[in-house]
DNA sequence: GTTAGTGCAAACCTTTTGCAGCTCT
DNA sequence: AGAGCTGCAAAAGGTTTGCACTAAC
């Protein structure tokens, strides 16, 4: 499991590897990808009902300090809080349907390019990269279309409002 | 001025256009982009001191559901506030240097091209992008890296976590 | 004249901070 | 032993909501 080259680098920087830490760190490792704060929590929990939301923030923090875990918006699909994921050798992008919330990840040559072109046209040093592309995935383009069909057949109260309101997108 | 592209855009979706939307709307297009919020608040409280910031966060998200303007995060340099650009036609990355805070934007085709083989290996359809890269601008590496020396040499104080403290980015 | 939009106050949600006590190493 | 870490409570920061009043069309 890749948490003990995690653990590793954590120690090599003196950083305790505390009973609440373990537990966060396989989590976050083993779990599926994509998890928030609160998730986090949550699961950990379960192992040890003690171990406090606090913990959880102050130890994404330091993983995110640390360059161990990446941080993520998801294009903000379920409100505002934070994603996280073990940071990987590779960059990726990820793919959002802003209808189901699936969460796709493509990796391509577009990005090592795009960063590569950022780094020589600013001279500038790449800490951190991010891209999320927000859309509707092949399953949800056709269920959208037919939602707007009825929405805008049904209610014949307001009329120009009704248009607009299609492309609304969950916040 | 682009304000009326996006005026008429709002009149034909039937959204009223009151006053304290003309001065928002004036703000987001004309005054430098990546305007926040709590900073669109009081520019336009100079025009209009009756305007109350819930407005500004209710017009901001009209707008955002209109794909009239799109939201950024710039990688949280500030804090969790969202940053707001009116949308361009020309899809474009945002860099920013997470030491002075400079943001510049890259246009280039690795964005096109991301789009495109995004599109076709999901059959996902794209209503948003964005791209968000961190980093150290040309002339902050050589602040940075005195800066880190200098912490490094100073404060005999903890050993070890002193080497991860200069990975530590602020939040 | 309607209905959408505004202001105000209060709520909400996520994340951070202060501090006393606990626990890794 | 002792600095680092945790838990608890409380605060902070950003954003949203309920409701009565106002104004755009």
């Amino acid at each position: 499991m890749a948490a003990i080259g995690i653990k590793d680098s954590l120690k090599s920087q003196g950083v305790r590897l505390t009973r609440q830490r373990e537990i966060l760190l396989e989590l976050i490792d083993k779990s599926g990808k994509h998890l928030d704060a609160e998730t986090l929590f949550e699961l950990a929990q379960k192992q040890d009902p003690k171990l406090n939301r606090v913990t959880v923030y102050r130890t994404l923090k330091m993983l995110k300090e640390s360059g161990l875990v990446d941080e993520l918006d998801l294009m903000h699909m379920g409100g505002d809080q934070h994603y996280y994921e073990t940071r990987l050798k590779q960059e990726h992008a990820h793919v959002i349907c802003l209808r189901c919330g699936k969460v796709e990840e493509f990796f391509g040559e577009p990005l090592q390019k795009l960063r590569r072109q950022v780094e020589q046209h600013f001279g500038f040093q790449i800490m951190l990269a991010r891209t999320e592309i927000g859309g509707y995935c092949a399953h949800c383009q056709v269920l959208r279309e037919q939602e707007v069909e009825a929405a805008a057949a049904l209610p014949p109260t307001t009329t120009a409002k009704r248009r607009s309101a299609t492309a609304a997108v969950a916040k």
